[in-house]
DNA sequence: ACCTCTATGTACGACGACGTACAGACTTCA
DNA sequence: TGAAGTCTGTACGTCGTCGTACATAGAGGT
């Protein structure tokens, strides 16, 4: 069953009963998604749904002035569009890519089909959605409480843990946007840190030496989300009733 | 047909067809809420959810430090504990009165019976937790980019949104606790909105002389946040298909 | 009338982030 | 090999918010 195969990439995905995966796998394609790219803008109606496998996604929120924040991340974990299935069919937020990769792309009306016959599915994207939730909130305590730094660390652990192996591509400029901070902030932050030897990096290349010392310099927030997130995600149960 | 015409205070109940309404009602008790009660603490497993009439309740994540910082809130247009249907049963963050008043209370269970019937509630449900996914997203780009000022316009125009009439029972002190700010820092952004002549407060009761002008005031937020509720909650369509 | 508690007002130095400007270093492509 | 573009480093004055400290005044109780 090649389908499955590569299914299995997203946990999502890789949760659902077999019978639920055999339905949906074959209306799913797979897409490139280059660095980026807007998946949707804010006010799209959505068409598609996404979930990434080795890609990364942010929702960010852009301003009238044009100035940013990022909302949450999205990665293997997934999916980009909770708006299709929770009924609104957009959002206020724009998604687009923030490392390139891969994702299976679904058609969002095939997803709500599956949705409303009220099985695993929704059990399963409901308490995703709930894991958003727990990110977006505490995207706002940080943004209110914390250093510049503080969410760098919270920041780079967020996104490697949605991606295989220890380095990102990503440049001060972009990280900039997501955090809705300046360049140079980030640029000053990311100095420090390489030279505390966390991470090293050159030209839009990041690489995490010390992952415990990031978690260590990063604010609690990286930890209330990541344990929220595995708490809420932990498939195996729960998954057949509520 | 006494319960009905308490439950019609509540946007959401109200909006729900005769025959759900009819099943849900008996089983909901009016509770007095007074302030600073906290309905669920984080991590709590949820018991009860209150449909509050015409009391107001915020989400407040507390952090290691004891800080704190508002993550939405929640008034006559909608529900404390979507982690009961959303499957998580818990939240990070704590639900605590900030106006007192009454709230319909209804036992977990009772909600999750008739949500997996798979009716009209549960698609009521969901577009609410969507409108109050965009509360929680502006709330995070506000923290980061807008001024005690401005914020303090935008949480007076939510907290307003959700009572009768322009006073809110509100110190300065309570104020701060939300906004995740220095008391100070209210005092002279509450300062200069009364002798702008927008507010006029005294020891715990506020009152708003110009909404218009409030509004201008405020930033971009609060109407991002309105309109999308507004948009979400329009109930007449939608509601009894994805 | 007095005391106590609570709510609000004001001041000042410290600090983090901002806006702006510009320089250096590396990459890409002609 | 040279030019253009991209990414990163550094500097400096400004501004908003913080932390702290203390003052004032109304409310409530005895």
């Amino acid at each position: 069953m090649p389908h499955l195969k590569g299914a299995q990439k997203n946990h999502l995905l890789a949760a659902l009963p077999a019978d639920v995966q055999e339905r949906l796998l074959p209306h799913m394609e797979c897409v490139e998604l280059p660095l980026g790219k807007v998946l949707y803008e804010s006010g799209d109606t959505l068409r598609y749904v996404y979930f990434p496998t080795n890609s990364i996604v942010s929702l960010l929120y852009v301003m009238e002035s044009g100035a940013s924040a990022e909302i949450s991340v999205v990665g293997n974990e997934g999916l980009i569009g909770v708006a299709l299935f929770m009924g609104g069919e957009s959002t206020t937020s724009r998604a687009i890519v923030q490392s390139a990769g891969q994702a299976y792309r679904l058609l969002g009306q095939r997803l709500k089909d599956e949705f409303n016959r009220h099985g695993a599915l929704l059990h399963t994207l409901l308490r995703y959605t709930q894991s958003l939730i727990t990110q977006m909130a505490q995207t706002a305590v940080c943004n209110r409480h914390h250093s510049i730094d503080q969410q760098l660390c919270r920041w780079l652990l967020l996104s490697l843990d949605r991606l295989e192996g220890n380095e990102l591509v990503m440049t001060q400029e972009l990280i900039a946007n997501m955090l809705g901070v300046r360049r140079e902030g980030v640029t000053d932050a990311a100095g420090r840190l390489q030279r505390l030897g966390v991470i090293e990096y050159h030209r839009g290349r990041i690489q995490v030496l010390n992952r415990v010392k990031l978690e260590s310099l990063s604010c609690e927030c990286y930890a209330v989300v990541r344990k929220e997130s595995d708490r809420l995600l932990a498939w195996a149960k729960y998954t057949d009733k509520v």
